[in-house]
DNA sequence: CAAGCGAGACGAGACGGTTCGTTTCGTCTT
DNA sequence: AAGACGAAACGAACCGTCTCGTCTCGCTTG
């Protein structure tokens, strides 16, 4: 029915976050409002934020929104797919205003100061409750739904793990961890604790833990001598 | 409402399960129908592993069950109460039916080994269908639900992880990882790994994802020469 | 250039269907 | 006699679809 699908479920998704950053000129293209769209996102991170993932309704969202349901449902195919593109929304709104910028990682030549710095960043990026809630509904979500698990690695994932990948490549070449060190393993254990710590709070999520992460990986990984 | 409330929110819970699995003759007790509630449990497992979480509902669990809806709602206080009860039924009764036996973990001397033969046990049972859908629900739930989080935490995790930790100061002693091992520490960069990778399916599960996971963490701990 | 036209997104909300959690009833066990 | 049980009806909440009438565009036509 919709001459272009913004949101689809394969894996092929051309540009939907491109089409709402650029500006929409090109003929023949759905007009959709962007007051609408911010409007529908906004409320959807607040509802989740105040009521709790369980209580979030398409309903509610549309209320608070000042939104008829269908200009939602017109736009996106479940509530998971609200919820991604409202916290995509946030992360790309707070880095600027361009798209697709790649993301960098600082790099003072110290591994352990900057993975230690990360760490710490990240805990207390976890702790932010205005990332929480919506966060941790996401993560259900995800949990759940392979299709919208794929849309997140492509979208969300990807470009950060690349990035930390590269930092972990310039330490490698400066000899600070092992010439053959598993990136993909070495990133797996330092994020994967820290990662599960929040999600199933089974800790707190303490520099000292977040120091003595990032010592214990790089004790893994030891440079030759 | 009732005399005893058996499935508590607060902390404190008094032996729901030692309920269930001694014989329930003290007088004064309410008269709890074990047929029914195996019916229940049983229920919400194949149904959860038929349609998804998502589809999950208390009515279908209770036609299945062929039980009034009531006599769920009497007993557990959510759903995901139920499927928690659900997920520790069926591990308890895989492992016998005497009540709270402490676990074990097998000890041949050579953690490397041991370890490595755990995780492709875990790994498999992730892999297990009936076990998947389940868990995968449960995790959600616990992840947005603190109260359902510290039952789960109390009922099922700690044990484990104790046998887990007790087999880690076996190796201790034995001097095969360092003497000052922060054995939660181990535990966390062993587990959450692989965990994560299941959860988010950001990877395969495969013996040698675990063998290098294994190797890595126990080069992270090297006993003092 | 301006007036008119048609496509399509929009806000609003009615619709039938499903599930919720509660309540009532009669039965059965103890 | 008390209380848990199966069954089923109930109002409320949301679901996802649909139909309105309105509005904003881009294109055509005079």
């Amino acid at each position: 029915m919709h001459p272009r699908r913004p949101f689809v479920k394969t894996r092929r998704l051309d540009s939907f976050i491109l089409c709402s950053v650029t500006p929409n000129k090109t003929p023949g293209t759905p007009r959709r409002n962007d007051r609408s769209r911010r409007a529908i996102l906004d409320a959807a991170r607040e509802l989740v934020a105040e009521k709790g993932y369980a209580k979030l309704t398409i309903e509610a969202i549309a209320a608070r929104a000042g939104v008829g349901k269908q200009t939602i449902y017109r736009w996106w195919p479940s509530k998971g797919a609200v919820l991604l593109d409202s916290v995509l929304a946030l992360s790309q709104n707070g880095e600027g205003e361009g798209a697709e910028q790649a993301i960098t990682l600082p790099d003072t030549g110290d591994v352990e100061a900057d993975l230690k710095a990360l760490m710490r960043a990240t805990a207390a990026e976890f702790s932010d409750p205005s990332f929480e809630a919506p966060i941790r509904a996401l993560n259900s979500e995800i949990a759940n739904d392979p299709d919208l698990a794929a849309v997140y690695a492509e979208q969300v994932a990807a470009p950060v793990e690349e990035a930390k990948r590269e930092r972990l490549r310039s330490a490698r070449r400066a000899g600070q961890i092992a010439a053959d060190t598993d990136l993909d393993l070495f990133l797996d254990m330092l994020y994967s604790p820290l990662y599960q710590r929040w999600l199933l709070r089974s800790g707190e999520l303490t520099p000292q833990y977040t120091d003595r992460l990032v010592e214990a990986v790089l004790r893994a990984f030891p440079p030759a001598k």
